[in-house]
DNA sequence: CTTGAATAGTGAGCACGCTTATTATATATC
DNA sequence: GATATATAATAAGCGTGCTCACTATTCAAG
């Protein structure tokens, strides 16, 4: 028997993730970005003009929720859409000077709320932590679906 | 320099809860019950008659959103509203035997999930990492903002 | 050039979380 | 008993994710 909480993992994932979003979002409440918005950002201030398309691999949701997010982002100030004159299917997405300001105390913020968060966690045990979590990752990441498909994409999954 | 990872702390957590919740969905997919309701369903089923108001504090979550759960769940005959004849203002949640039935297959579910996200991490190290997602748990759960009202909370708030 | 498949983005509508406000009932105080 | 406060549940409306369906554009084949 193993079973000293494993079978209460998935409440505890639940529940880290609720509160670390609960507190950044405290925390950058006064910027007016969401957890979802900021985590948008980040990516678009590591790779500028990158297509929305990209940005819904990259973040592994929906490019419909891409859409949504970045309309309201927009209206928000926070980045911009531009069209790709090579393809006029694409439109790009840079920061505005705001979020390039906002960047830093971003991940400022987010460094606040992990250390808050492994208090009175060793360093070895942070390592064992941070692995395994990246082992989970892994492990829930192959698809479990076994789909005849699969064998036709080689490209890009695994990113 | 102890960033190994720890600076992506919040994406992984993140990633791990996605992911997970994703695949338990696909496996109860044929149940036609949501992570939501599933997690809801388990409280329920642990103390069945529960008013609306203490799920939410068992969930952690808003007594508008368990309203709103229990209207879907009631819909789809998961679980049955009762009125509490000593509260008329309480609503007592009960399972129905349908709901009972789904109960010991969901557990078993998320054992296997569980237990797939787990593949290749030690006895050891799964240790650790619990007990790290539990410290976690502990350190954000502390309220951050100190206003004038924590000192006269003194019960139910730990449970 | 035309037809057809693939890709980029979006609209409609749903689930589930939230904040804020309202109703009904219970309880404490005068 | 009347009044004020607290509690249980819900309503309204929003953010962020989803599926499904659609348009616009590109690319591949003929």
């Amino acid at each position: 028997m193993v079973s000293d909480g494993i079978d209460r993992l998935g409440f505890l994932i639940h529940d880290v993730q609720r509160l670390m979003r609960k507190r950044f979002e405290a925390r950058a409440s006064g910027l007016g970005l969401s957890s979802a918005q900021w985590r948008l950002l980040v990516r678009v201030a590591k790779e500028d003009g990158v297509a929305q398309a990209r940005l819904a691999e990259l973040l592994e949701i929906e490019p419909i929720s891409v859409s949504r997010l970045v309309d309201r982002m927009e209206e928000g100030g926070w980045i911009e859409r531009r069209s790709d004159a090579a393809d006029r299917r694409v439109r790009m997405i840079f920061l505005t000077p705001k979020a390039s300001e906002a960047y830093a105390l971003i991940k400022s913020l987010a460094g606040e709320v992990y250390e808050e968060s492994l208090t009175g966690v060793s360093p070895e045990d942070r390592r064992v932590l941070i692995m395994g979590l990246e082992a989970m990752v892994q492990n829930l990441a192959d698809d479990e679906t076994p789909s005849i498909e699969k064998m036709k994409n080689t490209e890009g999954a695994a990113a």
